[in-house]
RNA sequence: GGGGGCGUAGCUCAGUUGGUUAGAGCGUUGCGUUGACAUCGCAAAGGUCACAGGUUCGAGUCCUGUCGCUCCCACCA
């Protein structure tokens, strides 16, 4: 047998356990040994990462949380599929190849569609290669050979075929209509991708005065910019605006119609500033007449509110800005500048002609691109819209009707909330990394060619490729229409909708969609909640009649030690999962994040940086659990190699029995934990027993007397209960176990080639039934170990020095002489002294221990004088007698009465052991 | 404007159908190292569970309010 080295090397063990794995397919589901008809099937799709670059520590919890779920669903005898995959991720993976390409001094425009996708494509590679062996570094146990990627081929005909479903339903349509626009990436973006600050940002509030429009002046007479512009003017109206520019295209004042200050404006006209357009007064109950002047310019082309006041109104839709919100030949004097060069000059102007009342600062609640950081701007323009009404409606039925669930619960009022006021999602993208828009048009000179078409043909086709939408064409058009594709793509996050189903080969009626569909398991961070879960529920019920999943399990954010999120900007306080990895080993980074909070709250990760090197001192206690595994498998495996074991197989000993009954208490909770998402709390109970009972008391006792089946069976049960969370080293100690555990210290385990393929421990098979209840038995031998050495320290004994003990065991006489050894090495007492009897009388000069099964006699001949003995008695009798009154009253309260039995007798219980404990002392007391 | 979350030991956090002596890790203090492990062992100190009410025999846990921090949603210029 291979010696293990002294501590344990992440390193030496990952990637070769990993290919193993994977080589021998264990990760498929058709490969899986153990199969327990009750447990049903566990189908969980990952949520692909974007092809963007590498993965961060969001996703190490993810994969930490995912393999956590799929590993434990695997052992417990569930087909278990696990789908891997990737996102395109339109227009992140966009900007980040337009920006690598500026450095070469490349612009997208300047290029071919064809050759910037080539580009893409290659960056994809690159990418995809980098997450795929991050993944593979934190152990998740995916099946490789279902891998996905939002633009395959197959995916992409699901994408078109999804589009064409709901076109034909009519729920996809194409509509002029405001957006919010990017003026940097050049494309319409849907609400959930507009971010804003929720203070605002520091801006400035403009007071600006209009003239009006009188009898005795009808308009300007000077230039603008002569400062003479307004001169003549003698009535005003006073607008106040965060944006200056839009000036420009103003269509109107509003005032509300209950405002009495401007009743009598209402029907008059303004003179718009620079431009000398005639704007009508108009009032609407949508101005808020505490704000501002109680005045408000509208802009209908460039701003929402004021886009409905356009509509309703009929105003006039005057845009002033172009794509790149340079302002247009609409905006008269100040055409050609950038929107905020434009507002700097026009603000100037409007100074020097005098319509520039005051100036105050204001918070501005700026809308910014998620993914450009640029400035939104609202602009009227051509795109796709999915109707989302009927959808929502179903979406938010699926979670009240319990299909599906939604852990932690309290998400499910966000997800109302949402879905209740949902609005039409433009789905449309002027990128051109994507899925092209799969509808083709009549090009414009076939229409004028045949002047009747427009009018009765239609000009659009919705069409799975290009062949089909000739087909439908050519029958309206005749053989030689010709047809160019929308150059618009699809909204990254319309694939990503279709992911559960999509993967397993939908629309087609594969094996996988009918093995696999729907999922059991959708795992995410809240943060996508909105952009990615909400989307799936509704797209899988719309398209394939059933909800994608049964339970949704968000997780919370990793954050930094401050609570704000990581971010490149702040690389001293953000931590990369391989980093860590590298540090600590995948097994504690996986340890560290699933035990680190609860579900759904954020993580705070506390980095510190020692030597150049990042440190997270939880990580560490994670990798120091690790390493004392890793120990106490070496002194196991030390044992079964010299062969040493007495008792073997016959009878067990109380401590056998005892670690036993905890293993099978242990097994019995973490079961009920992990099947009630509690991951954390299940992970510490498995820490505590490896740690506290199986290395701290079970191993110690081990050394006086080894009983090797049970200490085998025990290892591989821990072994197979902490497996889930720290796969790698489980695996390998498993594995060494195994060959070295032969004959009768065989475990049914031991039959399947693979930990990761064995079945999760039972509860039943832990179990050595006959004695009561060997835990209290142990509790009461700890109690005194403890009770002993707290003495020692207490009295400065020397550690070396081996003590004399007398114990009044009364009814637990037994168990103490069946751990004498035990209590003579733990406690460190002579055992030749060590008496251990029913009742023994108590000699003088000796420390007191009042345990209540037993009593505990410590003669400790010159360290303890008989007058600090009397009164640190006295003071424990008096806590003892305090307890002992409060427990009595309550007793004959009305809890007395009223709280259930099982409470009442835990209640008698510990009176009787103060009561017992309040003897001893008193007896002791009698005879000092 | 609406809706969440958090506030528990010096620090980071657990504590899920309310059960009466509130836990862990780290840190601190004392003792300890020739045999599984110093990435360790033994022991100790340390908390009016943010605050104020309420419900209950019983509240860290449920309800109401207040304060502080934080996040999400929303078209007040």
């Amino acid at each position: 047998m291979a010696e293990l080295s002294k501590t344990y090397d992440p390193k030496a063990v990952e990637d070769r356990i990993y290919a193993w794995w994977e080589e021998s397919g264990a990760f498929k589901p058709e490969s899986q040994l153990y199969l327990d008809p009750d447990a049903g099937r566990f189908v969980i799709t990952i949520p692909p990462p974007n092809v963007t670059g590498t993965l961060h520590m969001g996703h190490g919890l993810t994969s930490a949380i995912e393999d956590l779920m799929t590993r434990y669903h695997r052992m417990k005898g569930a087909r278990t599929l696990w789908v891997p995959g990737t996102d395109h991720a339109g227009i992140a993976t966009q900007a980040i190849v337009e920006k690598n390409l500026a450095k070469q001094g490349k612009r997208r425009q300047d290029m071919s569609r064809s050759d910037f996708l080539e580009e893409v494509w290659d960056w994809k590679e690159h990418s995809h290669k980098i997450i795929t062996n991050q993944q593979k570094k934190l152990g998740i146990s995916v099946d490789w050979s279902r891998e996905a990627f939002t633009m395959d081929d197959k995916l992409s005909f699901a994408v078109r075929t999804a589009f064409k479903q709901l076109y034909d339903k009519g729920l996809i349509y194409r509509d002029t209509r405001m957006v919010n626009w990017d003026p940097v990436q050049l494309t319409g973006v849907s609400d959930l991708e507009v971010e804003t600050e929720d203070e605002g940002e520091p801006g400035s509030l403009w007071f600006v005065r209009y003239p009006i429009q009188t009898n005795r002046w009808a308009g300007p007479r000077n230039d603008w910019g002569s400062g003479q512009w307004a001169d003549g003017a003698t009535e005003w109206i006073t607008v106040a605006t965060t944006r200056p520019e839009t000036i420009l295209g103003d269509t109107a004042v509003m005032v509300n119609p209950d405002d009495e200050r401007y009743t009598h404006r209402v029907a008059c006209r303004a003179i718009l500033p620079a431009i000398g357009r005639e704007v009508p007064i108009i009032s609407d109950s949508a101005v808020d007449m505490s704000f501002g002047t109680g005045a408000v310019k509208v802009t209908p082309a460039h701003d929402f509110t004021d886009y409905d006041v356009g509509k309703r109104h009929h105003l006039n839709f005057v845009e002033v800005m172009d794509a790149t919100a340079r302002m247009n030949e609409n905006a008269g004097p100040y055409a050609g500048l950038d929107r905020f060069a434009c507002r700097k000059q026009l603000v100037a102007d409007l100074e020097k002609e005098g319509l520039l009342v005051k100036v105050e600062p204001y918070m501005v609640k700026l809308g910014r691109g998620q993914r450009s950081g640029a400035v939104i701007e609202p602009r009227i323009s051509l795109q796709w819209f999915c109707n989302m009404q009927g959808m929502a409606q179903a979406a938010g039925d699926a979670v009240r009707e319990g299909r599906i669930k939604i852990v932690p619960e309290r998400f499910e009022k966000v997800w109302f909330n949402w879905l209740d006021n949902i609005r039409d999602w433009c789905i449309s993208r002027q990128l051109w990394w994507g899925h092209q828009i799969p509808v083709w048009y009549v090009k414009p000179s076939q229409q004028a060619g045949q002047p009747d078409g427009l009018n009765h043909l239609p000009t659009q086709y919705c069409a799975l490729t290009e062949a089909d939408a000739y087909r439908e064409a050519i029958k309206d058009w005749g053989e030689g229409v010709a047809l160019e594709q929308d150059p618009d793509v699809l909204d990254t996050w319309f694939s990503s909708g279709l992911w559960p189903f999509s993967t397993l080969g939908w629309p087609n009626d594969t094996a996988d969609m009918r093995a696999y569909y729907p999922n059991t398991m959708l795992e995410t961070g809240y943060d996508i909640i909105f952009f990615w879960v909400a989307r799936m529920v509704m797209l899988g019920i719309e398209l394939t009649g059933e909800a994608p999943f049964s339970t949704v399990y968000l997780h919370g954010l990793i954050r930094t030690a401050d609570g704000k999120k990581m971010s490149k900007s702040r690389p001293d306080k953000a931590v990369d999962p391989l980093e860590m990895t590298d540090v600590y080993g995948a097994d504690a980074l996986r340890f560290y994040l699933v035990t680190a909070g609860a579900p759904g709250n954020d993580i705070k990760i506390d980095v510190k940086v020692v030597d150049g090197k990042k440190q997270v001192e939880r990580i560490e206690g994670a990798r120091n659990f690790a390493n004392k595994l890793w120990n106490a498998a070496r002194f196991v495996l030390s044992k079964l190699a010299a062969g040493e074991e007495q008792d073997r197989g016959r009878h067990p000993s109380l401590a056998d029995q005892w670690i036993a009954a905890r293993l099978s208490e242990t097994i019995r909770d973490v079961r009920r934990l992990m099947d009630d998402y509690q991951y954390g709390e299940a992970g510490r109970l498995i820490y505590d027993f490896i740690w506290n009972d199986f290395c701290d008391w079970y191993l110690e006792f081990s050394k006086l007397s080894l009983n090797a089946g049970v200490l085998v069976q025990t290892l591989d049960a821990a072994l197979r209960l902490l497996h889930p969370f720290m796969p790698y080293i489980t695996e390998e100690i498993w594995q060494k176990l195994k060959e070295a555990a032969g004959g009768e210290r065989r475990v049914p385990s031991f039959e399947f080639p693979a930990l990761m393929l064995a079945p999760y421990p039972k509860a039943a098979e832990a179990q050595i039934p006959n004695l009561p209840s060997p835990i209290a038995a142990m509790a009461s031998v700890q109690d005194a170990i403890r009770a002993i050495r707290n003495v020692r320290s207490e009295y400065n004994v020397p550690q070396d020095r081996r003590i004399p003990a007398q114990i009044s065991a009364g009814n637990r006489r037994d168990t103490f002489e069946a751990m004498r050894d035990a209590i003579a090495m733990l406690a460190r007492v002579d055992a030749s002294a060590l008496t251990i009897a029913e009742s023994v009388p108590a000699p003088d000069q000796a420390v007191t221990l009042a345990l209540g099964e037993a009593t505990v006699y410590l003669p400790l001949a010159g360290l303890v004088d008989l007058a600090a003995e009397k009164k640190r008695l006295g003071d424990e009798l008096a806590g003892i007698e305090a307890q002992i009154s409060k427990s009595e009253a309550l007793l004959a309260s009305d809890f007395g009465k009223r709280a259930p039995a099982a409470v009442i007798e835990k209640e008698k219980a510990k009176l009787t052991d103060l009561q017992a404990k309040r003897e001893q002392i008193q007896a002791r007391l009698a005879t000092m």
